[in-house]
DNA sequence: CCGCGAAACGGATAGTCCATCCGCATGTGT
DNA sequence: ACACATGCGGATGGACTATCCGTTTCGCGG
């Protein structure tokens, strides 16, 4: 461990730093975008910094795609908590359901970090538990009512919805045409859901 | 191309050749099932082989995987065809989606290989154009029944099995799990698919 | 059984990509 | 302005991939 490897989202301190970090993280969103694979050689060309500059500030691409997916992570969780605000407790999990999978969808980011089983960063850990808790606490609601059909369960729910991103993966490699496949799937899992 | 490369599955006509050929197959079988990614280079260790031999029978790891994935491929076929006799328009199409799924969730090697949209072996493209052809006429006996939602068309058939096998994947590393996980799936999808 | 041409083998090696390390530059507090 | 800390950058070693060609093996015809 040559580094004092920072494994937080922290701005580091100098001002140089920061706007690389900045500058890095625009790079990489702007690669992951466009569908390209984060390689950190690549951001660093990309973004006109030295190899080494990169791989300080983010020592593995997992790293850095969770900073990258961290407000879309933030922006998700702020929407479930709204969720639970709502009156019908279907329409509430069904919202929040379909919410994620767009989410999922439109950011390949996103899609990366939540089918992955292991966070690198503490915060990604924090949001995805967040994020889960109250996705359960939804479905609870929505089985409470007898909206629910008995084989599933709330740990099937982070599977479901990453099998549905990937299903639009293999429909179809444009955005749009996913978006629409993914709105359908949702559906369709919401109806096989329902009791 | 400095090789005469086979891109089908015939076995060569050399004894020593042919020995290898299956003796790679094996490595290659045994790796996919314990889950390691192929690699050709690995292969050939494992088989005590010359890194060159592999090469020569598979000039990628994709044209490998999908000669290892050809047999559960013709079994699928087999039996999509056998589903076509069945009397219940529905009931035929339902198990018929659930055995493609088992197939992807027991065998890596059949999940990678259905997800991709292009295929190195003529003989792959067959198959899996053959059972894409029964799984749409299979839809389309249940459709004319009038059991199948609007929404859902031929083409959405492929990526909802794939996702299906993903978020088993998701799911839980174990075998067991992700086959019991599985039918949960296929049984929600089902009923989502229902009209 | 032997010899010969074709087929197949094997591994040395060049190319590619990834990640680290450390000498140098730049920023910051005194 | 100086000194120290912090950050920068790219040369470099390591891992892996894929190719090429000298050597070996096979199997057929004599």
């Amino acid at each position: 461990m040559a580094y004092p490897i920072k494994l937080d989202t922290m701005t580091p301190q100098r001002k140089d730093a920061a706007r690389n970090w900045e500058h890095i993280l625009t790079v990489a969103r702007e690669l992951v975008d466009e569908g390209t694979p984060l390689q950190l050689n690549d951001v660093a060309r990309r973004a006109g910094l030295g190899v080494g500059t990169v791989y300080r500030h983010f020592p593995t691409p997992e790293a850095l795609l969770e900073t990258v997916a961290t407000p879309c992570l933030e922006t998700l969780a702020a929407q479930g908590e709204q969720a639970l605000t709502h009156d019908d407790p279907w329409t509430a999990f069904a919202d929040c359901l379909t919410r994620l999978v767009e989410g999922q969808v439109t950011d390949p980011a996103l899609a990366k970090v939540a089918a992955s089983a292991q966070d690198v960063l503490p915060r990604t850990a924090e949001l995805k538990q967040q994020i889960l808790a109250t996705g359960a606490k939804l479905l609870d609601r929505a089985r409470a009512a007898g909206a629910i059909h008995p084989d599933i369960d709330n740990a099937d729910l982070v599977p479901l919805m990453c099998g549905i991103s990937y299903a639009t993966y293999v429909h179809s490699t444009d955005t749009d045409d996913r978006l629409a496949a993914a709105r359908r799937y949702v559906d369709t899992l919401l109806r096989g859901l329902r009791a």
